[in-house]
DNA sequence: TTTAGCACTCCGTTATACTGAGTGCCAGCA
DNA sequence: TGCTGGCACTCAGTATAACGGAGTGCTAAA
C-alpha cells in the first residue's frame, strides 16, 4: 500500500533482493532471513528495511514463510520471476561442452544409443533425472520398405528409417498375398515414395487413391491400402527414456515417501510426463515448468527444464531434466540447451 | 547346554514355536514376545517356558532381538528353516488361478507382451516387485531368415523366431553383396536349417564348413560365415523386465532412503539381479533367496522368490517376485509357481 | 525513508520422568 | 526333571517442560 510498492511492477530494489534470496535459497536450501539478506546482498541496508521489502514480496506472492519465525523461501511464482527476468545464464565452459560432445559421438553409436547417452549424460552432470522423448516417427522420413509373408494371412513389414533405425510390424490382413505380389508392392512404394516423411506419405497416398480410383489396377490399390495400414502409428510404444531417477531420492524436498512414490509411479505410467513434454515440442528453445505450474499434482515439488531436438529438418523430440524446484537453473538451463543442440547435431549426419 | 537342545536338531516344540513366531512376525511386523507366543501357540505353556525355548532358538541363530527388551524376530536362517521345513504351501484357490490365466491369454498377445503381463501380474497380486527375465534366445529356434542389402557394405538381417518374435540386426561386412546372392543365401539357410535352435545351428554350420572345405562353392561359404555372424548373440540387450518396484517403497524395512536408493540403482544396472536370477534357471521349481543369503549387499533386506519358465522344450527364463524378507512366503510361493506354469503354457502354442 | 529497539512467535533441542513390554534368572513345585 | 510364578532389570518410545536461537512485525526516533 505504500508509495513505491503500490505499482504493478516491483521496485528495482525488490527485484534485486528477490534475486539474491532465490540464489541463496538454491545454494543452502534454508529459509533466508532478513539479517542474512542484509549482509549477503551487498546493499547497505539494515535487516529492518529488508523486512519491509520482504513483506511486499510476500504480498505479491513471490515468497512465503514456512512458519512465523522462519525466513522466506521462493514460491513457484518467485522462481518464475527469477528465471524469466532476473537470471542471466552464462554460456557453458568450453571444456565442458567438449566433454559433452564426446559422450554423444555419432560415429560409434546408432540413434537409439545416442538418445540413451543423452539422457544418461543429463542425469550424470546435473545429478538429477534426465529424460529424452523418442523421436516422433511420423515426422521422420524412411528409406526402404520390405514385406515378408508369414503364415495365416499375416505379413511382416520391415521399415528402414532415414536414420538407419529399423522397425518391424506384423499386419493381419483379410487375405493371403504371395511373395511376388508383395515384392511388387514394395517396389512400387520404394520407387515412388521413399524419402518422404510418414504423414506426408499417408496424405499423398490418399490423394492418389481418390484420383486414380477407377483406372487403378488392383496392385496399386493393394499397395496403397497396405501402406496406409503400415504407417498408422502404433499405440503402446515406449515413448521416452529416463535415467537417474534415483538421484531424486537424495533431495530433502522429496523425502516424503508417499510423494516420492507417486512421482516414480508417474514416471512408470509415463502419461502425464509425456503430455507435459509434448507441450515443449512447439516451443523454440529451453522451456521450464516450475512446480505446480505444470498442472500435475505429482509434479508439485519438481521442475522440468526441457528443450526440443531435431532430426532431418524438423523438431522430432524433447529432452530435459527433472529435479526439485530448488535446482540451480543457472547451471541446468545451459546444460539442457547445449545437450539438445549436440544431440540434434549428432542425429543429423553432416552432408 | 541343557539336555533337550543339546542335540544338533531342534526339538519338535522349538520348531513349532519357531513356525508360530515367524507366521506371527510376518503378519504383524513386530517383534514377538514370550507372552504373545504363549497365547498364540495353542500350547499350554507359560511365557517363562517359552522364554527358555527362545533362548535356545537364539543360540542356534534362528531368531534375534532388536534390543534387550523387545521380542524376537526371525533371522535369515530362521526364515530359511521356516521355508524349507516348517511351511506347508497350500495350492492356490481355483478362482484365483482362473483369473491369473485370463491375464496371460496367449490368443491376444505376442510373447513380448506376455512377459510384460506376467511381471505386471506378479507385482499386482503380491503388491511387491515382479520380474521376468527375457528368454534366452540362443535356446529358441527360428522359422525364417531374410537379408536386405543396405548402403555401404551393410546388410540388414531379419530373423523370425519360432514364437513369432522378430529381430533385426545390421551386419557390417567386408564387401557388398547384391540382392540376388543374398536371396540365395537366405534360401539355403531357410531350407536347410530352419527350426533348429540357434546354438545347434552354429555347431552344425561349423561342421559343414570343415567337412566341405574344398568342394564347397563360394555361395555356401558366404552363407555359412554370414549365418555365423548373425547368430552370435548380441551384448547390451535389455535382459529382464520389472514391474511394481514402487510397491517396495511401502515397506518399513526399506524406509531407509539410502538403502532404498541402492536397491533401485541395482534394479537399473541389472547386473547383480541378473546373475542371481540366472542361478535359478538350473533349479527345477521354486527357488528362494532370503536376505543376505543372496550374497549381494543391496539385497540384504529383501528376498527373491523365483521359478523357471519354459518355451519349446527347454527352460528359457526365470520369473519371480522381489520383496522384503518379511513377506508372506506361504502366499508368494504358489503364486510364483503357478505364474511360471501359466506363462510356460501360454508361450507354447498347443499342438 | 531508514533504522534501532522491543515484544512476540515458533521451531528444534535437550533434559527428565514415566510407562509398557519384554527379558533373564532363581527358587519352588509337580 | 521340566514347568512356572515371581522379581529385578533393561530399554524404546512418549509425553512434558524448559530454553536458546532465529526471525518477524510494529513503533518511534533519526
Amino acid at each position: 500500500m505504500n508509495g513505491e510498492t503500490g505499482d504493478k511492477n516491483l521496485s528495482e530494489r525488490a527485484q534485486f533482493l528477490l534475486k539474491v534470496l532465490v540464489e541463496r535459497y538454491i545454494r543452502d536450501g534454508e529459509p533466508v532471513g532478513s539479517r542474512t539478506l542484509s549482509k549477503d546482498s551487498g546493499l547497505d541496508l539494515s535487516p529492518a528495511s529488508i523486512r519491509n521489502v520482504m513483506a511486499d514480496l510476500e504480498e505479491y506472492g513471490f515468497v512465503t514463510s514456512p512458519h512465523t519465525s522462519a525466513g522466506r523461501i521462493p514460491t513457484a511464482k518467485g522462481y518464475r520471476m527469477f528465471v524469466d527476468s532476473l537470471l542471466k545464464v552464462k554460456p557453458l565452459d568450453e571444456q565442458e561442452v567438449l566433454r559433452m560432445r564426446a559422450h554423444l559421438d555419432p560415429s560409434q553409436s546408432n540413434p537409439q544409443q545416442l538418445l540413451a547417452s543423452a539422457s544418461n549424460m543429463l542425469s550424470a552432470i546435473t545429478r538429477m533425472a534426465g529424460v529424452v522423448t523418442l523421436p516422433k516417427r511420423e515426422m521422420a522420413s524412411w528409406k526402404h520398405i520390405e514385406f515378408l509373408p508369414l503364415a495365416e494371412n499375416r505379413v511382416l513389414v520391415i521399415l528402414v528409417l532415414a536414420d538407419g533405425e529399423v522397425q518391424n510390424r506384423v499386419l493381419h490382413l483379410d487375405r493371403a498375398y504371395d511373395a511376388s505380389s508383395l515384392q511388387q508392392i514394395s517396389n512400387y512404394l520404394n520407387s515412388n515414395f521413399a524419402g518422404r516423411d510418414l504423414t506426408e506419405l499417408r496424405r499423398s497416398l490418399l490423394n492418389e487413391l481418390n484420383r486414380t480410383r477407377e483406372s487403378m489396377n488392383e496392385l496399386m490399390h493393394m499397395a496403397i491400402t497396405m501402406a496406409d495400414k503400415v504407417f498408422q502409428s502404433r499405440a503402446g510404444e515406449p515413448t521416452y527414456m529416463m535415467a537417474g531417477e534415483t538421484n531424486l531420492m537424495d533431495f530433502a524436498e522429496l523425502s516424503d515417501m508417499e510423494k516420492l512414490r507417486r512421482l516414480f509411479e508417474a514416471f512408470n505410467h509415463k502419461r502425464d510426463i509425456l503430455t507435459l513434454l509434448d507441450k515443449c515440442i512447439i516451443a523454440e528453445g529451453v522451456q521450464i515448468f516450475i512446480g505446480e505450474e505444470s498442472g500435475y499434482r505429482v509434479l508439485d515439488q519438481v521442475s522440468v527444464v526441457s528443450a526440443p531436438y531435431s532430426m532431418g529438418d524438423g523438431v522430432v523430440g524433447v529432452l530435459g531434466v527433472i529435479g526439485p524446484t530448488r535446482m540451480s537453473y543457472e547451471r541446468v538451463i545451459p546444460i539442457v540447451d547445449v545437450t539438445a543442440r549436440l544431440l540434434s547435431a549428432a542425429l543429423n549426419p553432416r552432408k
